[in-house]
DNA sequence: CGATCAATTGAGCCGTCTCAATTTGGGTGG
DNA sequence: CCACCCAAATTGAGACGGCTCAATTGATCG
């Protein structure tokens, strides 16, 4: 299922990466970067489908993206699924599991992709010489945090327009911070896995697209968005009632 | 608003706090749980329905609760509120803050409550003497990506009865390892905030409190309650359907 | 080019919300 | 100490949003 690739001296490291004004080495000086460099010594290739980890995995390390999306996802005892995030490239996946070193989510991949490793005993180890380091992975942890209590807001308190609205926004300017247009974009993700992650339903979301669309403030194409009105998607998701 | 209390000689210290098993402490050398003493500099002391911090307040802190209980709500631009969580003694509250140093959401006491203050420049220092320390809090963190990821899973996949009980479960069960009774507590918050929380109305809200006691599951006089049949409340906020 | 899966669209139902009226309990002042 | 007052909680009736079930269309891929 994984193919494990070594990093090799040519391949790209965190001090040559593009992502690293997004990923771990964020707002870290140059020099800690490059000591950033031994820590990663492998990379996972995730194809299509299939998972970077699944649930009860014991947990060595934390994955940073660094290509292709990932989801992740809660599963009850009952097999009952409920999707917790799309994440990106840059983006941080894994950190629930640090609790008990035991994954509590499984990870698959939207698309194909591949991670850099990042090894638990290996970051405590360099820790010691790059002071900023745990300063660093504490803010990852709080925008984990952020993320999913921003989610709680739009599970908890967002009719489904709101959450749909809100929700293509924050893909919309995620994607932006990656360099890619805020305004068209492919969603690696079905509709019946934006609605288990929104707390809709498949038709739900279909209708709300549908809905958007005739409104004008998008264009859809099965899973090819344009977003043609910013200004009153954002009126939707945010405060329209204040 | 707040009242700084600060820790003398004779006052408890981590080493002889009763919460260790719980809070920041938890799982660590007593040798390491001494050094621990150093860090916890001052108290807070936040009476009934005040604020321990606000949205935008500088962060340089976490609080460990020491005594009594708190919510959390984030706010957004038309001033309406998500309750992110409830807090009990020996949980750690704030660390959605270290994203960017400013407090993301508002800390209120549902109760006359006290709080234990954790620097985190001395966390830095002190984790220099105390290697486990930083692993620790990065098990808190995660702990509170999980509590959240569970909440998600409640208000994404649940119907109203799952997520009362669920959440009535959760209380007992925290209120246990806190070493009171796990059948009968009382309600430290309003039906409103439980609604709140839970993305429920506080009609709802109450109407499922009467329909749980009319079953038989549980007693209720306003907030107090009792816990008769734990056994199918189980079954309601788990798998009943598998 | 057919097979298959994803997405769309419609009709009717159910759960939760909204609005409103009472009841209960706790706190306060006469 | 009791009467009053106010906030919190309960309960009911009706409306509505989102779900369920079902049929159809539209992509994608052997």
């Amino acid at each position: 299922m994984q193919k494990k690739i070594p990093v090799t001296p040519d391949s790209t490291r965190c001090s040559t990466c593009m992502l690293s004004e997004i990923c771990l080495p964020l707002g870290m000086a140059r020099h800690d970067v490059a000591k950033l460099d031994e820590l990663i010594k492998e990379r996972i290739r995730v194809p299509k489908g299939s998972a970077l980890f699944r649930l009860g995995d014991k947990v060595e390390a934390v994955y940073g993206i660094r290509s292709g999306s990932l989801k992740t996802q809660l599963e009850d005892a009952s097999g009952h699924v409920q999707i917790t995030g799309f994440l990106l490239p840059g983006e941080i996946i894994g950190m629930d599991g640090l609790l008990e070193n035991t994954q509590q989510s499984h990870a698959i991949a939207l698309e194909d992709s591949e991670v850099c490793v990042i090894r638990i005993d290996e970051m405590d180890h360099l820790a010691a010489h790059i002071p900023v380091l745990n300063q660093q992975f504490r803010r990852l942890m709080s925008k984990e945090i952020n993320r999913s209590h921003q989610l709680v807001m739009s599970l908890g308190a967002m009719r489904s327009e709101q959450r749909l609205a809100a929700f293509l926004l924050n893909l919309s300017q995620r994607l932006a911070t990656l360099g890619y247009s805020a305004n068209e974009f492919v969603l690696r993700m079905s509709r019946e896995e934006i609605g288990n992650y929104l707390g809709l339903t498949l038709e739900t979301v279909s209708r709300l697209f549908s809905r958007f669309a005739r409104e004008g403030l998008i264009h859809v194409q099965q899973r090819q968005v344009l977003i043609v009105d910013m200004q009153t998607l954002r009126g939707l998701a945010g405060t329209d009632c204040g």
